[in-house]
DNA sequence: ATCCTGACGCTAT
DNA sequence: AATAGCGCCAGGA
């Protein structure tokens, strides 16, 4: 059975769209207010339901190699768009991590213009 | 209540 | 760039 924290954490990460991806530490920073228990978030997510975009949860550096399948990860950015740099992570550089606080279609896209 | 584990993150080396 | 150490949080025995 999941739990009110593992509820929560499921909703947040819903809130990521498809083609952008997001990290456990912003994750953390949505559910807490501050930037701690990334481990949590990962631990709520192993648990999480159907409906759950686990894959667009990756970690702070872009990297995914603690999942099951961080090929299956990979493969399914991959499909959704999600840019990837040669060591097969998420590059941050055209599109920083989805905050899950923000409803609106926009991210961290930090990517400075020009 | 205590100890151990784990889909994490940051700093120091 | 890669590794090691420490801190954080949740769950199960």
């Amino acid at each position: 059975m999941a739990s009110g924290f593992d509820e929560a954490v499921w909703e947040l990460v819903r809130r990521v769209p498809a083609g952008r991806a997001t990290t456990y530490g912003q994750v953390a920073e949505a559910y807490y207010g501050v930037r701690k228990g990334a481990r949590g978030i990962g631990q709520a997510l192993a648990r999480c339901s159907d409906g759950v975009p686990w894959w667009r949860v990756v970690q702070a550096d872009g990297a995914m190699k603690a999942a099951p399948g961080g090929d299956e990860q990979r493969a399914r950015l991959h499909e959704e768009g999600v840019e990837l740099t040669l060591d097969g992570r998420v590059d941050w550089d055209l599109a920083g991590p989805w905050s899950p606080a923000q409803r609106e279609p926009r991210g961290g896209a930090v990517r400075p213009p020009g």
